[in-house]
DNA sequence: TATGAATGAGGATTCATTCAT
DNA sequence: CATGAATGAATCCTCATTCAT
C-alpha cells in the first residue's frame, strides 16, 4: 500500500538514525525544503537550514550524515506522495482511459498542496543525488510514468485518444506540465488548486482526443 | 563588460570585451551551455568550461569578467531566440487565434534545435542572475508571455477557446510545456522535432477549445 | 579526575572518579586500547570506544573527563607493567650482566601478552599526552631505561659486552626492539611469546658480546 | 633500476598535476614531512604545511588533491629509497649471507640521513593511507622484507646463522630496529650515522650466529 | 548510570577570481 | 591570448565535550 495520509516524511525515505524525535526530524525536513526551494540545493547552506530549525549547523549533523541525506529524504518523500496518486478507487479502475487519466490528474493536483515546498525540490534537484540513490528515486518516477503510459496506450488502442499520439511523449508532457505547477502556481482567492486541476484535466484529456472528435 | 545595456544584443549572445574572436566566443558559450546544462549553473565549474574549450580556467577570464557573464549571455541569447518566434508573417497575423497559437507553437519548436543546450539553462537558471540582469531577462520573458496571453484572451473573447480558461494559467502552462522539451526530448529517427511540435500544437489548441464544441 | 598524582597507580590503570565500577572501567580501558591500537589516538573517536563498550558517547564521560584520560590511563598502566619487569629475584640480582639482561628480556616478553593492546598505544602515542602527564610517564620510561643502561654499562666495564658499544644506543635499541613486538607479532601455534623472547634474548645478549670473544 | 641519486621525491610517487614546478613540489613535500613528523599525520594541519611553504592553505591544493596525497608521496618516496638499498654491488652479490646482511644494514643506515624527515612518517603513518595506495606501498615493503628474509634463510641453510632462527621473526626484527632509528637517533659529534650502522650490523650479524660459534 | 540532543571550534576542500609573465 | 600560481572566502563535515533529564 503506497497511500499515506500523514504529511510527515515517509518512513523508509528518512529517519537516518534509528529512533529520532520524529517531530524534530519533520522540522528539519521542512526547513531543508524551504531553503532548497529558495536557493536550490547547491546554493543552500547547511547553516541556513539549521538556523531555520533554531539550532547550530553542527547540530544538524545529529540528524543527518550529509547534506545529500536531506535532499534524498525530501525527494523520496515527494515521490512517495506521487506514487500514492496512482492508486485508483474501485469505481475508477473499471472506467475508460480518458476518465482514468482525468481522475489521476485530479488526484495529483489535489496532492500538490500537501507537499509544502517538496515538489519543486523534488523535480529540480533529483539529478543531484548520487548514484544509487538517484537510481532508486528514478525507479519510483518510472513507476508513475508507466502507470500513465499504460492508460494512454490503452486509450489509443480503444480509440479514446488520437492514434497519432506517441505514448512516451504524451506521458512526459503530462508529467512536465503537472510538475511545472510548483514553479509558478500560488493559489489565490480567484484561483484554487481545484481550478488548476480542472484546467489541466480538460487540457490534457480533450487535447489527446482523436482529431475528428473535436 | 558584457553588453547588458543594449536591449537588442548580438544575435546568439551578447559579445564581451569589445573586439573578440567571435568564433572563440561562440565556443566558450557552447562549452558553458553544455556544462551548465549537465550540472546546473551553481555546480558548474569555470574549470570544466575552460577544459571543454581547451584552455585553462585562468584564460577564460580573458573572455569574461565573471561566471555570471556566461549565464547572462546564454540566457539573453536564448530569450532572444524565443522573442524571434513571436514575429508573425503577414498571412498569420490576420488568422484566428487558434491558428495563430498553433503557428507560434510550431515556430517555437522549430527554434529549439537551433539553441543547442541553451534552452534548459535559460529556463532553470535565470533566477540565479543578479538584480538588473535578471530584470532585463524577465522583461524579455514577459514580452513573450504577453504575446501568447493576448492570443488566448482574444480566443476566449471570440469563442474559439473555452471561456472557463484563465489566460494566465494557460499561458504559463504553454510555456512550461514548451520549455520542458529540452529536459527530456532527444530527437530520434522515429521522433523528430517536427513531430513533437505537431503533438504540442494539437494538444494545446484542441485542449483549449470550448468543452462541448464539435 | 584521573589519578595523576600518585606515582603508584592502581595496577592495570589509574582509576578515575573515585568510586567506579571497576569492571566497567576495565572494559572501557580495553575498548580504548583496542580502538587506539587500530586507529591511533588522534583518529580514534570517543564514539567508537563507547560503542565498543555498548554505551553512547555521552555516557563515556561518566568515566572520564577527557579523551586524554584514556590515553593517560593506558599509558600509565603499560608503563607500570613495564616497570614491574625491572624487579629482579634475589638470585638474578647477583648474576653477571649478560644473564641479568637476558632475564630482563625474558620477563619483559612474558609481560607483553598480559597487556592486551596497551603496548603499542603506550609506545606510539605517549608523546601526545600533554605537559605534566607526559613528563610523569617519561619519568617511568626513564627509570626503565636507566635500569637497562646500567646493566649494559656494567657489562662493558666487566668485559662481558663489546667496549665499542654506546650504552645509550644499545638501550634505545633494546627497547625499540622489545616494543616493536606489538606492532607485528601475533602468537601462532608455531611461534609463542616464549619463543620470541628466546630469540630476542639471544640476539641481544650474543649481539652485544665483544667481537673476538669465544 | 631502483637506485636513484637525487633527493627529490620519486617520479611515480608524486607530481600529481602533470608538469609542476619541481622545486616547489619538493618544498611542499619537505614541509609536509616536517609537519607530519612533528605532529603526526592526523594532527597535522594543511594550514601548517602551507604556511611553512609560505603560501595559503587554499594554494596548497594547487599541488595536491587531498592531504593524503602528501602522505602518499612521502611514503612512496621513503620506500623507494628503501628499495634502492637492496641493490647489491657485484662483489657483494657473491659474498656469504652474513656479509651481505651486514652490507645491507650499512647501506640502509647510510640512506637514512638522506631521507630528511620522511622516514618516521613513512613508518608510523603508512597505515593511514587508504586502500589501494596502502597496498601498493605494502608491496614495496614486502619486496624489501623478502630480500632480507632470503638472505637469512640462506644463512641458516649454510650454517652461518642459528638454525633455531625463525626467518620471519628475524626479518621483522631487523626492520623494526632499523626503522626505529628515526624515532630517537640524532647524530652528534660523538655518534655518527656510521657508528650507529656499525652497531646495528654487529648486533644483528653476531646476534644471529649459531650459539656455539660465540 | 545512561541517554539524547546540542554545541562550537576547528579543519579539509572547493572554486571564482586575480595577475605577473 | 594563454598560462601557472596564488588567493581567500565559503562551506561541508567532524568530534570532543556538555548537560538536563
Amino acid at each position: 500500500m503506497v497511500a499515506q495520509q500523514d504529511p510527515e516524511p515517509t518512513p523508509g525515505a528518512s529517519a537516518p538514525k534509528g529512533s529520532l524525535n520524529a517531530t524534530r526530524w519533520k522540522e528539519v525536513l521542512e526547513a531543508a525544503a524551504a531553503v532548497f526551494h529558495e536557493k536550490g540545493y547547491q546554493a543552500a547552506r547547511i547553516e541556513d537550514i539549521a538556523a531555520r530549525v533554531g539550532i547550530l549547523k553542527g547540530s544538524l549533523y545529529y540528524y543527518i550524515e550529509s547534506k545529500e541525506d536531506l535532499l534524498y529524504a525530501l525527494t523520496v518523500g515527494g515521490h512517495t506522495k506521487g506514487l500514492a496518486t496512482i492508486e485508483e478507487d474501485d469505481d475508477i479502475r473499471g472506467a475508460d482511459p480518458a476518465t482514468r487519466l482525468g481522475a489521476f490528474i485530479t488526484r495529483w493536483v489535489a496532492m500538490v498542496p500537501t507537499t509544502g515546498e517538496y515538489a519543486q525540490v523534488t523535480e529540480r534537484d533529483v539529478r543531484l543525488l548520487s548514484g544509487e540513490r538517484r537510481a532508486g528515486v528514478m525507479e519510483m518516477r518510472n513507476e508513475m510514468h508507466r502507470y500513465v503510459r499504460r492508460i494512454i496506450e490503452q486509450g489509443i488502442a480503444e480509440g479514446h485518444f488520437d492514434p497519432a499520439t506517441d505514448p512516451g511523449v504524451a506521458t512526459n508532457s503530462i508529467f512536465e506540465l503537472l510538475n511545472s505547477t510548483s514553479r509558478w502556481f500560488r493559489p489565490t482567492g480567484r484561483l484554487s488548486h481545484d481550478a488548476l486541476g480542472a484546467f489541466y484535466k480538460k487540457l490534457i484529456v480533450q487535447g489527446l482526443r482523436p482529431e475528428a472528435t473535436g
